[in-house]
DNA sequence: TTGTGTGCAAAATCTTTGCACTTCG
DNA sequence: CGAAGTGCAAAGATTTTGCACACAA
């Protein structure tokens, strides 16, 4: 579903290129289900490649969200972590005490955003939802 | 609906004193329609109480936040806006063009909730959600 | 009066930027 | 080879902390 190779494949298409430290960082995002600070995904690339600097953590996290392979996880401390995601729209449920972070798709809320469009006159346009919970195994 | 009274009553109820700051911190929340950032809290604060310091403000606002009278705003760049929140369970929707932020009750979220809780073993407790969209004034 | 709350300045974080050097394509 | 990408160090920005003083209750 989502590989290294998928994301390689993509970056490359939108012209980026494909360098050592952007795999590690890859890599580092993708080998954990836990969402992540951008300082605990620089350890973890440092694993794949030595030499990745924090500053390229930082660069290679801005570039996956905005083509939709990292999210921004928000919680009630902050909003500082990054989680793997797919394409498209979807949302994360988060484990509240280990961090696991799980995706998952189809939230409609059409009819909230039909009655509160009507009533405020927004148009709304996205939503952001996250799940906070225990996972099965923090229970 | 949500007054400064009221909001200095629970305060008093919950043992915290009333002070001329927070005081203006919280008419600084109440008159303001959008989101803001600390800084802009304070910017307004001051209106009201020249002395009130930035640091006064971060504080009030923690304070505020686990009273329940104040919610932080999540947004694409950051989570360090707070607007104005009444108690209980309330969500916002918020402008993207001017940062006006509304406030909404009534979320049902639980035919997901069941759903993803059977699928994953989940324990759901909790949700994040805002609309976004654009306001009527900005349209 | 007394201890909570405050402001200031300084420290600690976290994130971005400038610039010369690397390295992918 | 040429330009995009990188690392380092330094700058910026934001948030927290220590401490003496102020002021609600």
């Amino acid at each position: 579903m989502l590989s290294e190779e998928k994301i390689v494949h993509k970056l490359t298409q939108a012209g980026y290129r494909i360098t050592r430290p952007r795999r590690a960082v890859i890599c580092a995002l993708l080998e954990e289900g836990r969402y992540s600070s951008p300082a605990e995904v620089h350890e973890r690339a440092v694993q794949h490649h030595p030499a990745v600097g924090l500053v390229t953590v930082y660069r290679t996290l801005d570039l996956l969200s905005e083509l939709g392979f990292a999210r921004r996880i928000h919680t009630e401390d902050g909003c500082h972590g990054y989680a793997a995601a797919n394409d498209g729209h979807r949302h994360h449920m988060v484990c509240r005490r280990c961090g696991a972070a799980v995706e998952f798709e189809g939230c409609d809320l059409s009819p909230f955003m039909t009655r509160l469009s009507q009533e405020t006159g927004y148009a709304i346009e996205d939503h952001l939802l996250e799940l906070v919970g225990v996972c099965a195994t923090c229970q």
